[in-house]
Formats: C-alpha cells, sequence, structure tokens
DNA sequence: TGTACATCAGTGAACGCGCGTTCACTGATGTAC
DNA sequence: TGTACATCAGTGAACGCGCGTTCACTGATGTAC
C-alpha cells in the first residue's frame, strides 16, 4: 500500500516526517506540553498552517512519537529474549543491548522517559499500554524457560514487570549518563555493573523462589 | 529563628505559601514547565508582579517545591526502617506506608513523579541529588542487618538503589491507580501484592547471594 | 496523447489574546531616638 | 509613649511579543474521458 505512493503522497510523508524530526528534536530541551505549534512548524520549514494538514493537535504528534519510539524498543527486548537460556549470558547481554539502544535512539528514549510521567494524557497512556504489552512479551518467553515450572501467571507476569521496570530505569539511567555535561565512561561502566548486580539478584531470587 | 517573626515576615510567608499551593495545585493537570507566572499568581490571588518578591523564576519555585515534598519522603522512610528485622514485616509495612503516603501527600508525589524526568533542569537536578541521600541512608541501615555481613559497600549501595527504585516506581502505580477516572480499589490491591511479591523475590535473591 | 476538471498540501495574512517583565507607586510594618 | 524616617511586600498599568487558529488562496498532482 505505502510502496506505490504518488508525487503527492510521498511529499506528505516527507512534511510529516519534517514535523514529527522537528519535534523530536525540540522536545530534547523541553516538554511536550510546552511545545508550540509554530515552534514545531518553524523548525520543519512549513508554515505554521501546515501542520493542520498532519496533525489536529501536538498531543496527536506526541502519540505518532510515541509509536515511533516503541516500535524499535519491541525489536531491541527480542533481541535480548532471543538468546541462550543461560541466565548469565542472557543478563550480560541485555544490559549490553539497552546501552546500545540508548546511544542509538537517544532521542526517542528521552522522548519516552519524559512524557511517561508527563502532563499529556493521551501519550502517558500510549506509553503504558505499551509497556504492558512489554510485560506480556517478557512473561510469555519467561513462561517457556524450565525455570518457571510451577509458576503461576500472575507471579510471571509481576516477575516480568519486574525485569521490564528494571530495564527502564536502566536505560534512563544510562541517558542521563550520555546527557551529562561532562561524558564521563566511568559512570557508565558503574550503570551497568550496577544493572548486572541487580538483574542477577532478582533471578537469583526468582530460583529460590517456593510459591506464593 | 523562624517563631519570632514579625507581621511583615508572617505575611511574606503567608504570601509565599500561598504561590506554592497554588502552584502544586495548578501542576496537577500540567507541567512544571508550561505553568505560568501568570497563572500562579491568579491562583494565589496575588498581582503578577508579586512573583518576583518570593522567586526569580518558575524553576525557583519548583525546587521550593522538591524540598517540601522531599521532606515528607523522608520521614515515610525512617518509618519504614525503624521496624524489626525481620525482611517479611518490613517488606508488609512498606507497601503499606508508601501507599498511605501516596493518600496523605498525592500532589507532592504527582509533582515529583512528572518532574523527575521532567524538562527543568535544575528540579530534575534537586530530585535527583535527593533520591541519592535516600539511597545511602536506605544502604546504610542496611548495613546494620545482620544479613549483610561479608557485602562490600559498593554491592549494599546498588542494593539499595535497587530498592528505593522499586519504591519510587510503586509509588508512582498507586498514584495512577488513584487518578484513574473509575477508581479501582482492586487495582490497589493488585499493585500492593505486585510491590509486596518484587520487594519479597529481591530479598530472597539478597539471601542467596555469595560475593560478586 | 491531450484536455478539462478535481483534489488538496502548503501559503501568508489576519484576528484577538494572554504572556513575562518593568516601573513608579502606596501604605502597613519596623526601627531609632 | 510618641514621633519621624526607613523598609519593602504588594499593586496596577504599561510594553512589546509570540501564540493558536481561521481563512480564502494557489498551484502542482491526480483523474476521467
Amino acid at each position: 500500500m505505502s510502496h506505490t505512493m504518488g508525487a503527492r503522497q510521498a511529499q506528505k510523508q516527507q512534511s510529516r516526517r519534517a514535523l514529527l524530526d522537528a519535534g523530536l528534536h525540540l522536545l530534547a530541551d523541553q516538554n511536550l506540553a510546552s511545545l508550540g505549534v509554530r515552534e514545531v512548524t518553524r523548525a520543519a520549514g512549513l508554515s505554521p498552517a501546515a501542520f493542520y494538514r498532519h496533525f489536529p493537535d501536538l498531543a496527536a504528534l506526541g502519540v505518532a512519537l510515541v509509536e515511533e519510539s516503541l516500535a524499535s524498543l519491541h525489536v531491541m527486548i527480542r533481541s535480548v529474549l532471543a538468546g541462550g537460556d543461560g541466565a548469565e549470558e542472557v543478563i550480560d547481554r541485555a544490559v549490553e543491548v539497552i546501552e546500545q539502544h540508548v546511544r542509538d535512539h537517544r532521542p526517542h528514549v528521552r522522548f519516552l522517559s519524559r512524557e511517561r510521567h508527563g502532563g499529556v494524557r493521551q501519550v502517558r497512556e500510549a506509553i503504558d499500554a505499551e509497556l504492558g504489552r512489554f510485560a506480556a512479551e517478557v512473561g510469555a518467553a519467561l513462561a517457556l524457560q524450565p525455570a518457571s515450572e510451577g509458576w503461576g501467571p500472575e507471579d510471571l507476569r509481576m516477575l516480568a514487570e519486574l525485569y521490564v521496570d528494571r530495564m527502564v530505569s536502566t536505560a534512563a539511567a544510562f541517558l542521563e549518563a550520555l546527557e551529562a555535561p561532562d561524558a564521563d565512561p566511568e559512570a557508565e561502566r558503574r550503570i551497568a555493573a550496577a544493572a548486572g548486580f541487580q538483574l542477577r539478584l532478582i533471578s537469583l531470587g526468582r530460583r529460590h523462589w517456593h510459591g506464593s
């Protein structure tokens, strides 16, 4: 459907892209709630009125950014889960993949971290719904592991939420380290160490868990 | 120093209070970055110019709110730690205390949760610094427990961070449940159950940890 | 292929509005004697 | 206690400015024949 597109459609997509990119760029230094229509169109090289050909308001642009941002996160999570079963290797790979993901998608990660509890309800809800889907995905993967024998679905769900939350926190910590005025590689190493330690602790608790 | 205050000082304090209260109230529905000076003074019943007698700008008001918000959090954390050593009781009490704290200080908790990764650097930094102090406090308390024998200070610190992070996440989850349009007591019960489960899992991992 | 009409992304001007900040002021409170 | 002066929290008017949104428009692209 999308690769047989007339010149008109193609140009419209390009403008939409420009708006999304400009928005994401401007959101490096401010909240979605304080972003302006004129500000975005100016940065995108369009007239203010053009904005309304693409989005009814800025909240809609925010929701579009959530979708983009989380699409790449899904890919990331699968690459973590799709490894060997050895808990140690999975943990180390998870931490590495998170760090790399933050590097590669910094503006998206920043946007998600900032707006997850931000002032725009529609965006908050979109992020939460998507994170819930992640937890479900992780829970399903955990259920397949032998270590989950005897675990009820609610327990697996809570465990999955714990893991997802830890990944989100770790990503936020990496982001902060990258944004710090004096880029300190030591800070990143400490975050990676803490993340590994904490995930190992959780996985150790899981192995010794005997019924709820 | 503060309880021998002239009428002038007392009136000034009262106006300052009105500004802080108005700000906190308005921040229920928006970010600090999108709050306006006129908006706050209007809600506080003062003229716009009066604002500048108290704060140079809105970021300063935000930092003052951080201090307020975290003062009450410190009290909360101590009341959790100052109980018996039994891990089970501490965990159950922690979850209860967090839930009650969110109920009693909802606007402050919401403010912290929203601005922790928000668009105003000064405020973000104030919150992070204070959360770091919490982790240190929790770490010191953990160090006194017999279960910490053989643990290095860095490990204790990472464990403390894990606990603090979990508490923050739990508080945010309770807050969301309270803010939901259809107040659902079942949702709160599930959050409490998940929080207890997750803290127990961590504490189980801790007991089975053998060196890093 | 060519022609006549339809579509619609983007324009630029216009509107009324609330914003942050400044300023000289007022009048109650504080202080020195 | 009374008086004369100093302080300073709060006022209200004023400023210039950028905002969101609307509107009739233009002209390139698409379509029907």
